[in-house]
RNA sequence: GCCCCCAUCGUCUAGUGGCCUAGGACACCACCCUUUCAAGGUGGCGGCACGGGUUCGAAUCCCGUUGGGGGUGCCA
């Protein structure tokens, strides 16, 4: 048996889809896992909606969550309008065969005969009325009494009647082919032996396995995985929700962490939910895909996203980071910007952050030439008694500190405070203000032994001067 | 309307007839730790939609109801 062939088939009309992503996924794991392939289609027929430029998109947000079209097991991409004339011969064929025909009634025909016969749909009035091919004609399929039977690894047995499933278009009346058909044929031709997609398609899967069947290839092994809603129980879509990979991506959530929780949706992993990819990828089966629906929850993945943001070395983190704090969002200028320092203060950093975009505000009171003042946070902290007293003692010690370190400017600040029987707590406020410029911010000692005595004093006689 | 799918804490889920007084994670609350804020630790809150069966025994099997979703195009 030769090994199985896998393919996710988006549309170039927008940003590549959370869902999207989440589908190709679970085909990229079952592909390398069992040693088969994963293809990828750009279906571009619509063109009313299609850009070429989202290809590319399709591609760069595949290559992101670590889906390569270097790997060995990607193949692709395919562009479907490559393959019009294939779409147009098996319609052909089906016509041949007589398993398709052609209609020549307009939309506004069938609705004016339903309404004088009081029915709906369409019921196959051309079916034997031997049409040839002609302006404004569809070429419809012949849709044979019985049931169709759709074998889903996921959900088992879905059985149809085919009674209910009207002849439908293959071929629109400009002679281009919908989707429906256009789909199988490329599965065909692509050898693709997994449709593993969304659950939105399963109710058209009848028609597109009896395509198969008379196309005369025998039908995929289908799999249709639980949709992705929103707080609405929706499908998330475009129009209501925040699908676009590329946004998560620009807003600072690191891909590993987007991968783990997407592939948490539908299916659960031994274990812990948090896991490396390779243990995903190796564990995961088609049999223990979920059947309802799952809600794609930011607060989740910004859970996810913290711990994977935490999991990163310094140096991991500062180049994860490094798009932030060179940008324009960084809040200080880039050239003051000094990696050494940020290495020093990252430990600190990570576990302060959901997203990368959080870095910056962290510590850019190091990079900026003049710390910027909360002034609510400002008068609050030198409103307490002894505030200003403190930051005055602290000036005179840290001035003659002769080892300027964290656990030194710790010490020296707590002797401080038990002169005014004041704990660390409240210690360290004025200081932290003065420096700062806010009452909140990442561990200070460690962050005063990185910004130097230098500064540290200067800040703290400008907050003492503007004090005065 | 018709067809199809689904149904365990707010959310994601474990659970495949007895191990369930239903377990975990996120969120939330409390406490601890503590140098502020986080992170971390401990604890708490909170659920088998409903009604019938089947069975010695049902979250687990069957039927129905209700609820939610998807599909039903000369969109993909």
């Amino acid at each position: 048996m030769s090994s199985p062939r896998f393919r996710i088939a988006p549309s170039p009309t927008g940003y590549f889809h959370v869902g999207g992503a989440r589908t190709a996924l679970f085909n990229w794991a079952l592909a390398r896992q069992l040693g088969g392939t994963f293809v990828l289609r750009i279906e571009d027929t619509d063109t009313d909606r299609n850009r070429p430029e989202w290809t590319q998109g399709i591609i760069d947000a595949l290559a992101w969550i670590g889906i390569s079209a270097d790997d060995p097991h990607f193949e692709g991409p395919y562009l479907q309008s490559d393959y019009t004339q294939q779409h147009v011969a098996a319609v052909q064929q089906l016509v041949d065969a007589g398993k398709a025909y052609y209609c020549d009634m307009t939309a506004a025909d069938i609705e004016a005969r339903n309404k004088a016969e009081g029915s709906t749909g369409y019921a196959g009035w051309s079916r034997d009325r031997n049409l040839g091919p002609g302006p404004d004609r569809v070429v419809r399929f012949r849709v044979l009494a019985g049931t169709t039977i759709v074998r889903d690894q996921v959900r088992g047995d879905v059985e149809f009647d085919n009674a209910l499933i009207e002849d439908f278009v293959l071929l629109r009346s400009n002679g281009a082919p919908v989707f429906l058909l256009a789909n199988v044929v490329d599965d065909i031709h692509m050898r693709i032996s997994h449709v593993l997609r969304a659950e939105e398609h399963l109710s058209n899967t009848p028609k597109q396995q009896m395509l198969w069947e008379a196309l005369g290839t025998p039908s995929p092994v289908w799999a249709h995985v639980p949709l992705l809603v929103n707080e609405q129980r929706k499908k998330i879509s475009k129009r209501r929700d925040k699908v676009a990979l590329e946004q998560y991506r620009a807003e600072g959530y690191l891909a590993n962490a987007m991968v783990n929780y997407l592939m948490t949706l539908g299916w659960t992993p031994k274990g812990p939910e948090v896991q490396p990819w390779p243990q995903i990828e190796g564990d995961f089966r088609l049999e223990d895909v979920h059947l309802s629906p799952a809600f794609f929850d930011l607060k989740k993945l910004a859970a996810f996203n913290g711990d994977y943001i935490r999991m990163l070395s310094a140096h991991e983190f500062l180049e994860a980071c490094r798009p932030w704090l060179l940008g324009p969002d960084a809040g200080f200028p880039a050239d003051r910007f000094d990696e050494t320092k940020f290495l020093a203060m990252a430990p600190h950093i990570q576990p302060r952050c959901v997203t990368l975009a959080d870095a910056p505000g962290v510590v850019d009171f190091l990079f900026l030439a003049e710390p910027i003042i909360d002034q609510d946070a400002w008068a609050k902290v030198f409103a307490a008694p002894d505030a200003v007293a403190v930051l005055r003692e602290a000036i005179v010690a840290y001035d003659a500190m002769v080892e300027w370190n964290h656990e030194a400017l710790k010490s020296t600040l707590e002797a401080i405070g038990a002169t005014h029987d004041l704990k660390l707590g409240k210690t360290q406020a004025p200081v932290r203000a003065a420096v700062s410029g806010r009452s909140v911010g990442p561990p200070l000692f460690e962050a005063l032994e990185v910004l130097g005595r230098d500064e540290t004093l200067r800040r703290m006689r400008n907050a003492e001067a503007a004090l005065a």
